[in-house]
DNA sequence: TTTT
DNA sequence: TTTT
């Protein structure tokens, strides 16, 4: 359908440290969950209240899956921009299962790193602080090309893997 | 935690009629299944592809259901903004199954009608149908601007529903 | 800045026919005023009001520019995902002046026809043709990738382009 | 018109302190400046290039400006959703001028802090520190779980601030 | 299973 | 200058 819009947004923590597959072909597929959550206080007894959701992500581009590698652990605050995707399966008694994906796959998805560190670890100072300079304990590069960065595709295809902002982040 | 985004943006067909339910308080709830998809070009057969994606999407606000159930059609092309949430229920055979929806409910969730009316006035059976007949200059009510719409929650409350914009800010 | 997201979604509608201009080396601009506006009514008259807000946007990508010189027109309602860029110039007096603008560019970049056609009018053969009227059962035209494309980048490069999800649209 | 959206989202660094103004009527308007960047790698030079854009940011939001009074310090990360508003005024010549802003107003207007503290440093006295403790005459407590927060508009009214969220609905 |  |  021309005119379409198929688009999730999240900025939440990683749950765990991610897992890498690949396909046959050798292409790696990253999986992660991402948990998000309100808290409100509840209008009738006025005690605070708390809803976690967790998501499941699937990072199919090459490129984003290389970062996730690297610098994605367990706890990483992140921002991801991917697509709803339903897939069916069957259960081990052959019944038709659904499970709701965010896929980051093709144009239009991004991963983005919120916090300086994979796992917790030292330093990290203030705003500027740690930006280009980076001095001590910055775990993603020493200048950042960042862990930030766009899918260009490669959907359908064994294709090549170009970076559309910055190409010289060690993938 | 503090500083989480769950945000699903859909651009997209409805596939069937709405369905209005009501909770026993009677607050109601709308479901609605909306179609976004996506065409290209295989890269290896150069074949056209096309892959639809259904997505479940339910209104808990009670404005917004009010729109849906007024102006929402088979057909309809809508906007909405809402979020994911993952739902837990049993099977018949007692196992553990899990849908993922998309919840449009309290703050951040909006629904904007993308052309004027649903299957509108007239015939206009299929998908997509009716559209351009528009047929008698209806401006969808008086009560909403527009059948564009905010999610001012009322949640859980049995309120009217208010317009969150207003005017008179002298800036 | 590791970290950061510029996002612009806009939908709303073409107020003139776009203007494409060309750089030295004759890559394509295509310059577009787009519209949104909002209706509510005044909590204390309780006249309705409407705020119209316009806005500037910019597309670089050659791609997309080809897809809005061939059937963005006066009028088309479009749904674009861009970035906020602020542009310093001077006028006549010598004195700074700032444009913010939407711009498509790069990755993350969108462009999406929402109605079958440009300027309404009979003929609109291409794109906005086949929606709407869509006669036999076909859903969405049968091919047409859809002039809804996303942008692949060209930043500062005279680097060549490459559609990510389909690329035989006659750009 | 029906069928606009107009939204922004940034996640991007406070560069100062934020400056919080009061209307006549005594509703308080938060001024912030925000920057984003991206870095890339010139394609033809090889070099690496780094761009900042700068946003200005206006709260009318009177919950979101006492978030943004209590824990927004200069280097801040922050996620914010807004609207896209250009504003006409005279300069000193009498000259039409405008300037473009990010307006968090009413719905769909939020404002999330992404880092557990303001200007960084040590002690942690902002945002960070007051967050969970809460203890004394934090004033969005009461009703408001975490200094991550929706525009629930008010705009207008003097009215008091209240939740959208609740969660009661047995679904 | 994250985070606060 | 759009659209409803």
């Amino acid at each position: 359908m021309a005119g379409s819009v198929n688009k999730v947004i999240l900025v939440g923590n990683v749950g765990a440290d991610p897992e890498i597959r690949r396909t046959q072909d050798g292409r790696p597929i990253a999986n992660l969950r991402i948990a998000t959550s309100e808290t409100w206080r509840d209008r009738n007894s006025g005690e605070r209240r708390e809803k976690t959701e967790w998501h499941n992500v699937v990072v199919f581009n090459e490129g984003l899956c290389k970062v996730v590698e690297q610098y994605v652990k367990k706890g990483a605050k992140l921002y991801v921009e991917g697509q709803l995707q339903t897939r069916k399966w069957q259960d081990q008694q052959g019944q038709d299962r659904y499970s709701t994906e965010v896929v980051l796959q093709g144009f239009n998805s991004t991963l983005t790193m919120l916090d300086g560190r994979g796992d917790g670890g030292g330093a990290s100072s203030g705003f500027g602080g740690g930006r280009g300079s980076s001095g001590g304990g910055n775990d993603y590069g020493d200048d950042y090309g960042a862990p930030s960065s766009s899918s260009s595709s490669n959907r359908g295809g064994g294709g090549n893997f170009s970076r559309d902002l910055d190409d010289d982040i060690p993938f």
